[in-house]
DNA sequence: TTGCTCCTCACGTCACGTGAGGTGGC
DNA sequence: TTGCTCCTCACGTCACGTGAGGTGGC
């Protein structure tokens, strides 16, 4: 057992390690802290990317917690979908050197990357597109002023 | 009535105007040209994007079908929702100048730049993130390697 | 008792994808 | 009869948003 964050729950019983001690985190300031919902935080944990401990029926994330939403965070913002990041997470080994895990998110990192130049190239066509269709509307507006 | 592009549907009945005879297109043909999906199609139509006329159960699209589908799939390039263009679309008056839907238009393909400009941003940070941590893997692939 | 935080359903959103099962005309 | 195209449901996908209705501890 360990003490919560929300106070000082006497350090009980034995002294199971359960990795470390404290730092027991809620979800409410799980959320303020990595600017994320409650419900995406429920969500990540419905697809079994996270699996923070109970206190009755209350989540408390641990550091490795922390650690995976960072990776989850990081991994949507690069354009992974959960399944991605979760097929990644899967392979993490706490007792290896995880080069497996490495090589994987390596591979996938650079396909990513590839998709994310893909992606920029089509908004910067979009944007092209829109300046013309800018122009366009304003030449008619003039026309139709005019006359 | 008019004859379909199917074969010589003979220009039966009465001269009731529909605008123009002939290029009446179906929705395969419809989805080869503008490269999209028959279930686009009819979803734009579910959504009250399109309304091609019917030959029985079969669609058949107008010209002034193929100039809406264009601005549909214009607006979709460039990151309108279906509904913001139907917005647009439902201010069409085949009648007048149309000043007020251009002008509605005008303002929100401005609007709409700007939040392009932002995507376009956020996929170059997330490049920049990728090349971290394609970077950051890399590095610790060797140093798994060389131990 | 009020207030704050937490919880579990469960339906809604957005733009279609993907069968299932059936019809019409060459 | 076979083949091709068309049709209408209707559930699935993706990443949550948004209530509804209820509990626990200060």
């Amino acid at each position: 057992m360990m003490n919560f964050a929300s106070a000082g729950v006497s350090p009980a019983a034995g002294g199971v390690s359960d990795g470390n001690t404290e730092d027991l985190t809620r979800i409410g300031d799980m959320a303020r802290q990595f600017s994320v919902t409650l419900r995406a935080l429920r969500f990540y944990e419905d697809k079994g990317l996270i699996n923070p401990i109970r206190h009755g029926a209350t989540r408390l994330y641990r550091k490795a917690d922390k650690t995976r939403l960072g990776f989850i965070l990081l991994g949507r913002r690069v354009g992974f979908s959960l399944r991605e990041v979760k097929q990644m997470l899967d392979l993490y080994d706490p007792e290896g050197s995880n080069v497996r895990q490495l090589k994987v998110v390596l591979e996938k990192s650079e396909r990513q990357r590839g998709r994310l130049e893909k992606q920029r190239d089509e908004i910067e066509a979009a944007i092209v597109d829109m300046d013309g269709l800018i122009t366009r509307i304003r030449g008619q507006l003039a026309e139709r002023s005019a006359a």
